[in-house]
DNA sequence: GTGGATGAG
DNA sequence: CGCTCATCCAC
């Protein structure tokens, strides 16, 4: 409100004893003001940061209805992955297994996290899901719906219009309280509410009425001076002991309806919030007064700074011997922009305890990934197919949970991701925006990723694999958009694709969606197709070339000759072995259907297109026409889908391969274990000079605006 | 779009 | 430590 401060550069910004007579507060009107709209720049803003303690744990605590004084840990496979307060009493922590940890701590409960197991169509908590690593998959859905319980309870805790408040993981939250509070003092000190006097912004705050604050239980951190604030309080220290109620009500509200203890941190920024959250656990909150930050920081190691709990801070700690604060305060801004020009700026800021990047209120994420790290190595394309079942129903009921059915919001990228050794590929493609998502359609394009990641190049044994969607969007909404233009196209494609394959069976490859003229797609557009296929499999034996001498740990190593060989006949000339199980795989429509009928009805065939509105009358009579017959399948297809279905074959017999040297894999891992590791040891390896491009768009996002 | 890197727990 | 998940960036 009221007009445009002048800028108040003018009077010593210091507690005016002026007239000797009411000395002021620091603050101006102006910055009072400014926390109603979250300004990141008032020195009076003040931020929360809440920290769910051991939050899986007590997860599983609550879940079990468990006693929390009881040792308990959440159990992954062999190892632990969360670690209750009593039993970190034990000395206990993560990095420990199971069975070490019931040698310390023999009343240890442990409770293994819930999976998904194959060819179920939910995740379940099971009794022996750690022995069943290999067709199980973790999953951690019921932490992140108790997650969103808990912020839920916290944002009703909060005035619904004077909250911002952002997700920072499944068990953090940052609040920024500047709107609440800055409603809170106008309501307690009526003297600050209004207009300023004479109207102008720029002047001081009175002196704060009272000369002792009550802080009732929560951690204060020292100011390390004899100066407290005991007789000086000023507004900024009111901010924080307003927020600190607010806090300590939030917390008692998780845990009065959902039973959740956690911890929290209240200062001027983020960065300082989450290091007070931090700083006394569990079930605690700790303060930093602006006055204390300096003795609070300067005691700190850097290397517990947001930002700085890795690489960049190992770097740091390598380039000036040292991970205190403290030593670093002493080198000037030239020094730390040896870090990069960025980087070191926002280091020498942030140490001295700045930080503006301001509370994102988002509570939505922005992709999903479901993954899988294999031991041992899976090795068939079917293998990886079953994994992706499993992955696709993960996501897909994620999905849902974030409202896509109701149309709220929708991924428009797929992505697989995949291991092979050392070397990761990724393969992404759009997901159709026309028709409603459904796990079908996922499974479909994971498929065809997978199958585009098999057929470039060395795929097996696969370590890891990982499917994800992103770049989710408010959801549009669907069909009635274009007066009927969008209703027909569907009906149109229905007709085309699943349509058709009702009238004439469930054929493999058939209904692929067409990504554009676009390269790899493995199903891509017949055009293409062919070139595509003899590019794949080129890259592919060339790969198998290049990586034969340098590969100690893939023993085996097929006999590549005989690899590359099969898909270089036509596959008419191949045996006539019809495989319907193969469909499988590569469709989600039930291989049973009716194949070999559709051998001898040569149902009428038509391409496929994304946009049947487009001209394209006569092509469909005629290609309907133009048929091959595959002898592999026993099926009449358009020859404008042959270099498809060659294709589709391939993968198979790739895959078929792969299964079979199956067996002669197991032990190769212990070959590999030799490998001399030549890798830079991630803690301590000096980085070389060039760093900086990195340095500098880290900070970029590090630092906000 | 792909592949890599970083980071938090 | 190994695993899971998320995000961002250079090419």
């Amino acid at each position: 409100m009221s007009s445009p401060a002048p800028a108040f550069a003018s009077s010593p910004n210091l507690s005016i004893t002026s007239p000797r007579r009411i000395p002021k507060s620091r603050f101006t009107y102006k910055q009072l003001q400014q926390l109603k709209s979250y300004s990141t720049q008032t020195p009076l803003r003040v931020i929360a940061h809440v920290d769910l303690d051991a939050f899986y744990a007590q997860c599983e605590t609550v879940r079990l209805g468990l006693d929390p004084a009881k040792p308990l840990a959440v159990q992954q496979w062999q190892g632990l992955i969360a670690i209750n307060y009593p039993a970190r009493a034990y000395g206990l922590s993560r990095h420990v297994t199971s069975t070490e940890a019931l040698k310390v701590c023999p009343d240890l409960i442990m409770q293994h996290v819930a999976t998904w197991k194959e060819g179920s169509e939910k995740w379940a908590y099971s009794a022996d899901a750690f022995k069943e690593i290999a067709t199980r998959k973790v999953s951690l859905d019921p932490y992140r719906q108790e997650s969103r319980k808990i912020l839920a309870c916290i944002r009703e805790a909060l005035p619904r219009d004077l909250q911002r408040v952002e997700k920072a993981s499944v068990d953090e939250v940052f609040m920024d309280l500047s709107a609440h509070v800055h409603s809170v003092l106008g309501e307690r000190y009526p003297e600050v509410r209004g207009p300023p006097p004479y109207d102008d912004p720029s002047e001081y705050l009175p002196r704060v009425p009272t000369t002792v604050l009550d802080w009732k239980a929560d951690a204060l951190v020292e100011t390390g001076e004899e100066d407290g604030e005991e007789r000086d309080p000023d507004w900024d220290d009111v901010v924080m002991v307003v927020a600190s109620e607010i806090v300590r009500d939030v917390r008692k509200a998780v845990f009065d309806k959902l039973k959740y203890t956690c911890s929290g941190g209240v200062a001027k920024n983020k960065m300082l919030a989450k290091l007070g959250s931090g700083y006394k656990k569990p079930n605690q909150q700790t303060v930093i007064r602006n006055r204390a930050i300096k003795h609070f920081l300067s005691e700190m190691k850097f290397t517990k700074i947001r930002m700085l709990g890795g690489k960049l801070g190992d770097e740091a700690v390598a380039m000036f011997g040292t991970d205190k604060v403290k030593e670093l305060l002493d080198q000037p801004l030239d020094q730390l922009k040896r870090l990069g020009d960025d980087t070191g700026s926002w280091l020498y800021n942030t140490i001295r305890g700045e930080d503006h990047s301001e509370v994102n209120p988002r509570t939505q994420i922005k992709s999903m990934l479901s993954a899988k790290s294999f031991r041992p190595a899976i090795n068939s394309f079917e293998q990886g197919v079953r994994w992706l079942r499993i992955f696709v129903a993960d996501i897909f009921s994620r999905c849902v949970e974030e409202g896509v059915l109701e149309n709220k919001r929708r991924p428009r990228t797929i992505n697989l991701h995949h291991r092979q050794g050392a070397q990761t590929r990724s393969r992404q493609s759009p997901i159709p925006q026309g028709k409603p998502l459904s796990e079908d359609m996922l499974f479909d394009l994971a498929k065809n990723l997978l199958a585009q990641v098999v057929v470039d190049g060395r795929a097996w044994p696969c370590a890891n694999l990982s499917l994800s969607v992103g770049g989710f969007e408010d959801g549009v909404t669907n069909n009635k958009g274009i007066g009927g233009f969008l209703v027909r196209g569907e009906e149109a494609k229905a007709m085309m694709s699943s349509g058709r394959s009702t009238i004439s069976g469930g054929e493999p490859p058939a209904k692929r969606r067409r990504t554009k003229g676009n390269i790899k797609n493995f199903f891509g557009p017949p055009s293409d197709k062919k070139r595509d296929f003899d590019a794949a499999r080129a890259v592919l034996m060339a790969r198998q070339e290049s990586t034969r001498e340098e590969d100690t740990d893939d023993v085996e190593e097929e006999d590549s000759d005989e690899f590359g060989a099969p898909p270089l006949e036509e596959p008419e000339a191949r045996p006539k072995t019809p495989t319907p199980e193969n469909d499988l795989y590569l469709s989600s429509t039930p291989p049973s259907a009716q194949p070999q009928t559709i051998g001898s009805s040569e149902p009428p065939r038509i391409q496929n297109h994304d946009n049947p509105d487009l001209p394209q009358p006569q092509n469909l009579h005629q290609q309907s026409l133009d048929t091959f017959f595959c002898g592999k399948c026993n099926m009449r297809l358009p020859t404008s889908e042959k270099a498809e279905h060659d294709d589709y074959h391939f993968a198979m017999e790739l895959s078929k391969e792969m299964r079979a040297e199956e067996r002669t894999v197991p032990n190769m891992m212990a070959a590999a274990k030799h490998t001399p590791a030549s890798k830079p040891s991630r803690g301590r390896g000096r980085p070389p000079g060039g760093r900086d491009e990195k340095g500098q768009a880290k900070l970029a996002f590090g630092r906000q605006t």
